[in-house]
DNA sequence: GACCAGGCACATC
DNA sequence: GATGTGCATGGT
């Protein structure tokens, strides 16, 4: 695998779906309570629960923090998954008001390795989650891996299916310049693509990458 | 009605 | 350490 392989995988999306403009949220926390929600979920569901949040005039970290968790549970319903998400929301800002003050100002100073430590002992928040966190609301140099993205990678040989979470990242993130806007709107494609051609039980027709080696003995994943 | 969706923690072996 | 299971709504 060398970077120029990634990259033309790169510039052969964005040619074919254009920028993503992700991620889709107007501040910080707007986008780190979207990657909570999204968890396993459409994010057509999210952007429910989030409306929801925004009309009821609660979508600050001061407000959720005061909120009870059962009245956050009933707003974020459409999101699916609703008692778990409310209480990992509250994870979250339980954190951010004992250890940062409340403000998310304060996260801005620590490295980038750092805050990927204490996200991740957040319960609730796993690898993608802090990862989406770190690079769409605090603008680091992470690149995140999701489902799509591993299904991907796997089916066009670009790593073995079994590779896990980190070796993933691996992948990307050696093979690739560390550039905030170039991750973004590589990992937002990778989504498109996957969403449009690279379904769970269906080899992907009329892929985009189809011109990659594709390897054909991986039906599913 | 089955399948899927921008995961994660926890139980059990 | 690997594998299985609960969590839940809403669109196709």
């Amino acid at each position: 695998m060398t970077g120029k392989k990634l990259i033309e995988i790169y510039q052969l999306l964005l040619d074919r779906f254009g920028p993503q403009y992700w991620w889709p949220g107007e501040t910080p926390f707007e986008i780190i309570t979207g990657a909570v929600l999204t968890q396993n979920t459409n994010w057509a569901n999210v952007k429910k629960a989030i409306a929801n949040l925004k009309s009821a005039n609660l979508l600050t970290p001061q407000k959720l923090h005061n909120l009870d968790v059962l009245q956050l549970a009933q707003l974020i319903r459409p999101a699916g998954y609703y008692n778990i998400k409310a209480k990992r929301l509250k994870n979250f800002l339980a954190w951010l008001f004992n250890d940062h003050n409340g403000q998310l100002g304060c996260l801005e100073e620590l490295t980038t390795d750092r805050l990927r430590a204490e996200l991740l002992t957040i319960k609730g928040i796993g690898a993608e989650t802090a990862d989406s966190i770190l690079l769409y609301a605090f603008d680091r140099e992470t690149f995140v891996i999701d489902t799509y993205t591993a299904r991907i990678a796997a089916r066009h040989g670009l790593i073995e299916p079994e590779a896990d979470y980190e070796q993933l990242q691996l992948l990307f993130q050696s093979n690739l310049p560390a550039d905030t806007k170039l991750f973004n709107e590589f990992h937002a494609l990778l989504v498109r693509l996957g969403k449009e051609f690279c379904k769970p039980r269906a080899l992907c027709s009329r892929c985009p990458l189809e011109k990659l080696p594709h390897n054909l003995e991986i039906e599913y994943f």
